[in-house]
DNA sequence: AGATTCATTTGACTAAAGTCAAAGATTATG
DNA sequence: CATAATCTTTGACTTTAGTCAAATGAATCT
């Protein structure tokens, strides 16, 4: 990929720091407004119950550090701790009545700012700014995933498969056998290979790439979570597994692709795949592709 | 104005968390690897030479503990303090080699931190990025912006005043004569109104209106300050002085303008103004315009 | 000239944030 | 089934951040 250059560099540095400095600290500033801003952060990260053991990764906080303003969040009786049914080394807290009051009031209170600076602004500015602000995001999640190849047997691997099968057993009219998911050793050592998109630590995304016949490979299973959903990850992924079949010396790509997932098709296309007649007789293929790689 | 959605209020503070939580709280702690935060800010605002007085206002900090950390960062040999000279009650702080060596490396630890997020996009996605967020902080700058009415015979009236003739002296091939200036009287209580557009408590553009004759106002050193250039200011100023009008219950407003300020031209036509024969004789007036108010 | 204001320094604090390690209770693993 | 790993709690800290008030020396106002 190229280099980043100094331009980009800057200008998102003069972003970062004026927003920080502007919005960041504001913001900071009146959402602990009663309590330390630590337990204030922890209050609104404690949905519909969490456990302790989630708090500490996601806040990266010290373990007993994190105990002790669980604690006292307990004694203002702002949450309430039990034991986690399944594991009981662990702790689930979640808000009570009154925890759930106090951050009501911490949103209104952050609403209420937003809607004090967005106020100075025209509808239209406001749109552009909100357009601005959102692709922003997007980008800023798109730069942060990172795709990497893993063992087609591997946990992460599989739980995406199945995320996968569930998605689309939804979404076919006629369902979705699992059956019909590459095995493990389809996709590892000469075979093929498994990637998975990674968005701070957590699998957002897959594709699979399988040995067809030689020189063919076929492209598989590229399947983007929901959450991550319009970020240009499937382009992500796509772009890995083709560079994987470059560095393989394939020189021609396939995929099949079902009639309901028209969005797919349309990435496709603008990828580079051109429709072809059917070169295998899979059970849920309307469609089929095909992309000869060059160099 | 319109009152603020909760679709933008939303959006806002989504990205807020976002942003925040992922960049915001990353760059804290790379910024900071040697040093605690407070000093490694410190540093950052220390350019060439600054007085502590500033310093103390710029980060809102307690003058002792402004005082102490000076003291702390001077002991490491990263600082020099000296007494102002025109001054000796203000102490002038600046970096001596070591602080500059060392503000360089936090500055290179930044760009290699913004470098590597950048890196996962490729180069039309970071133009993309780049342009929203260039268009972000424009219009969050823009918002918190706020145009007042002030004494015109004020020091932030007259220091607007000053600087705007200052500027298009410099831009007028013929200079500019200070007398051509509003006097204070012209544009206070009936006679007339000024306003200062401020941005975080600097005064960041002006603009005047005087009565001209019964019912006619006139509308004159509409100025925005250089930094604060090409976000929309011009207009919002504009609109105070509009709205002031009306209040008065004038009928019309004029305006001239010279004909090297061409982007004025153009906006005074996108408000709604027209081109009208000269009105009275300006000795700076090349372009004469009107706008007649309704309501 | 005397009173007032201003910028800074110093001493004496407090609260928040965070670290580290030992220990106890469970659960996973070879 | 013994051992290792995991999660949490507790005690004993340290550092950072920040506040408040009195004191000092200098400039400004009347």
């Amino acid at each position: 990929m190229d280099p980043v250059s100094t331009v980009h560099v800057a200008e998102f540095r003069r972003f970062n720091r004026y927003f920080t400095r502007r919005i960041g600290a504001l913001d900071d500033h009146y959402l602990g407004q009663d309590r330390p801003l630590g337990e204030a952060r922890l209050l609104f990260e404690i949905g519909e119950g969490v456990s302790l053991r989630e708090l500490r990764t996601r806040l990266g906080l010290d373990a007993g550090y994190l105990s002790r303003m669980a604690k006292t969040l307990q004694a203002q009786g702002m949450v309430r701790i039990s034991v986690h049914p399944g594991d009981s080394r662990l702790r689930m807290v979640e808000l009570t009545r009154a925890g759930r009051i106090e951050l009501d009031e911490q949103n209104r209170r952050a609403d209420a700012l937003a809607a004090g600076l967005l106020d100075g602004l025209t509808g239209p500015q406001r749109d552009r700014l909100t357009e601005a602000m959102s692709t922003a995001q997007r980008l800023l999640r798109l730069a942060g995933i990172t795709v990497a190849r893993v063992d087609g047997a591997a946990p992460d691997a599989r739980a995406c498969l199945d995320a996968y099968a569930a998605d689309i057993d939804a979404r076919f009219p006629e369902g979705f056998d699992k059956s019909d998911l590459v095995r493990p050793e389809e996709v590892s050592g000469n075979a093929g290979a498994f990637f998975v998109a990674y968005e701070e630590g957590r699998p957002v995304g897959c594709g699979a790439l399988r040995r067809l016949e030689p020189r063919v490979g076929e492209i598989r299973h590229v399947w983007v979570h929901p959450d991550a959903r319009r970020l240009g990850l499937a382009r992500r992924i796509l772009a890995a597994l083709e560079t994987e079949a470059a560095a393989r010396r394939l020189a021609v790509l396939r995929l099949d692709t079902h009639a309901s997932l028209t969005e797919a098709r349309t990435m496709y296309l603008a990828c580079g795949y051109t429709e072809i007649p059917p070169y295998v007789d899979h059970v849920y293929g309307d469609y089929w592709f095909e992309k000869r790689l060059t160099g």
